[in-house]
DNA sequence: ATTAAATGTGTAATCGGTTACATATGAGGT
DNA sequence: ACCTCATATGTAACCGATTACACATTTAAT
């Protein structure tokens, strides 16, 4: 690999000269540039970004913290993430964090080490959190964290949307899948749907899980079954469970949307696959990548006046796991 | 953030007993290497990756690369590379290429400039390839290039399997979904399938598909459907196709498997959760992913005398889109 | 014509580590 | 007592960039 010396010794200049044509600052003759320009070109000559990281304590580097690579949500969200961030000359970094506190650290500890100019974290452990006193910029996606930046989708309003729309279309005894104790957003959709569900008077039961695995999703469904054979109706946790209940339902012969409504959360691709196509609450993963990135770089640009909290609108995706509403309902 | 200098004015030491000390080679003597990791206890130092990686041209960074990180199988590559390489000390920089070629250059090059110490590649689009005068080894995962270091699973075989226990279960008038024709493996699926069948002189069809995505996943069902209504056995180029197939065959009102028989190719989380559960070939992803990182930590190591070239086994698993085969057949 | 400001370029310090080399001391061998 | 070698530690060069500063040459202004 050719270094900026080459590069010098070529066009005959100093390497600040180089350095400035690079870098498009300070002073450089018209000629000279073009003698550079022209030496770069023949050396193939690329610019060392660990030595450059290492003067200016900043690389090009965004680092993104996933819960679980595995959940099609987060991909998701990485993608808008991703594209947004290669316009502007960045790279993404991505750290999977299995949901386990301790590999949150080490790679909040490797940002650091390595100077990424910004962090983008979709974790949501509660409690206790590392992002105090790091240097450079912070964005809580799917998720907020005291007044800090953050991007998310109303998990309240999500969980009261979904309760009233299974109630609307008719479902008795309901049964709530309770997501993640420790997870925020997963509460925060209970909350909102327990909620409306109280307001309308409306029978139901909670089956708590602790995760949102494709693995464990179907344990949750089967202890539905057995505990409440007779539920009309099903607020599931996310999709990727909602789609363990859905299998569930339909080995034990249930006709849905006709005896089980079922409401999912988050609408990832594969939602609209499966038999019947599940009706979900639609939240923005790709937008929210977007801006989750688009804010971030706000903030390592040091602008100023702008949102610095961005809620991101949820919505009912009807498909066919629930009943069509009568028009004068 | 505290430097090396310091920790050695701290511990009333120079530099480069510190670095002795941090990276234990050297000689340094007892009493005094405890009063060095006292002070970078009390200093609570960590060592700035990028300065050295500067001087080592290493970094503890690995580059992965995937062709596309919304397909359920890459991130459970991912996820096996990650377990395995984290017990060693390095972090993964994923790189999503989303299917395009340029962005496969952009990111080798960045791995370059920022000193990987090795990548993995799952990329697969033939002809052209940029992986020959790097530094750094390179695995090539879920394809072949050359004599490079690989770990694959054998899609020739596995296509052959899919076409043979389709045949077993009595389909007639198979259709097989030709995955993308720039992606080798879905080649070799293909080449696989179609040899069984001629060999078994079996009547087949061919849809032509140019991708593996959610969204272009539908419209090859029903070009499927639409021009082979009549088809009793499908083969799907993966499991996101085969979703949307058994999604479409179901609309239409087909009974699986008792209509129309369907395999799917890669065992995805989801596979299991459809309904009926997908028959499928299974590759062994995860394990994929930790074979190769085991691979790459062997050349990183430059050790010698190990297998280059690894293949993985592939299997059918057996759900509930393929008919049970007569005991006596 | 004189001087201040703008332009153009090079030298060397710097970022935070690693390590070659120089130097010093103590142990063991003859 | 003398030499050798292992042990222990420090000084300074180096990795490849950026930039403060110095210096030279134009250009513009009075």
């Amino acid at each position: 690999m050719a270094t900026i010396k080459d590069v010098a010794k070529q066009a005959g200049v100093s390497v600040a000269t180089v350095s400035r044509v690079l870098n498009n600052n300070g002073y450089v003759h018209e000629n000279t540039r073009k003698l550079v320009i022209e030496a770069i070109g023949q050396l193939s000559y690329k610019p060392n970004e660990v030595a450059r990281s290492l003067f200016k304590k900043k690389s090009r580097l965004i680092g993104l913290l996933l819960p679980d690579i595995r959940n099609p949500f987060f991909p998701e969200l990485a993608r808008g993430i991703e594209d947004e961030i290669q316009e502007q000359g960045y790279q993404l970094i991505i750290g999977n964090i299995d949901e386990k506190y301790p590999k949150e650290i080490d790679y909040i500890q490797t940002f650091k080490q390595n100077n990424v100019t910004g962090i983008i974290t979709a974790t949501n452990l509660t409690g206790r959190s590392h992002y105090d006193n790091l240097s450079s910029p912070v964005v809580f996606l799917d998720r907020t964290f005291n007044d800090h930046p953050s991007v998310f989708a109303d998990g309240i309003e999500g969980g009261r949307i979904a309760a009233s729309e299974l109630v609307k279309r008719g479902s008795k005894r309901i049964t709530i899948l309770k997501g993640p104790a420790q997870l925020q957003t997963a509460q925060d959709r209970f909350n909102g749907a327990i909620a409306e569900l109280r307001a309308e008077n409306v029978d139901f039961s909670v089956i708590e899980t602790s995760s949102f695995s494709f693995s464990d999703a179907e344990m949750w469904a089967k202890e539905l079954f057995g505990k409440y054979p007779d539920t009309d109706g099903i607020l599931a946790s996310n999709d990727v469970v909602a789609a363990a209940v859905m299998h569930e339902a339909l080995r034990l012969g249930k006709a849905i949307p006709e005896d089980l409504q079922l409401i999912g959360f988050d609408d990832i691709p594969l939602s609209r696959l499966l038999f019947p196509p599940l009706s979900t609450i639609r939240q923005p993963a790709y937008d929210m990548g977007k801006e989750a990135a688009k804010l971030l770089i706000r903030l390592i640009n040091k602008e100023t006046h702008f949102e610095k909290n961005i809620q991101m609108p949820v919505m009912f995706i009807e498909r066919q796991t629930t009943r069509k509403v009568e028009k004068n309902g």
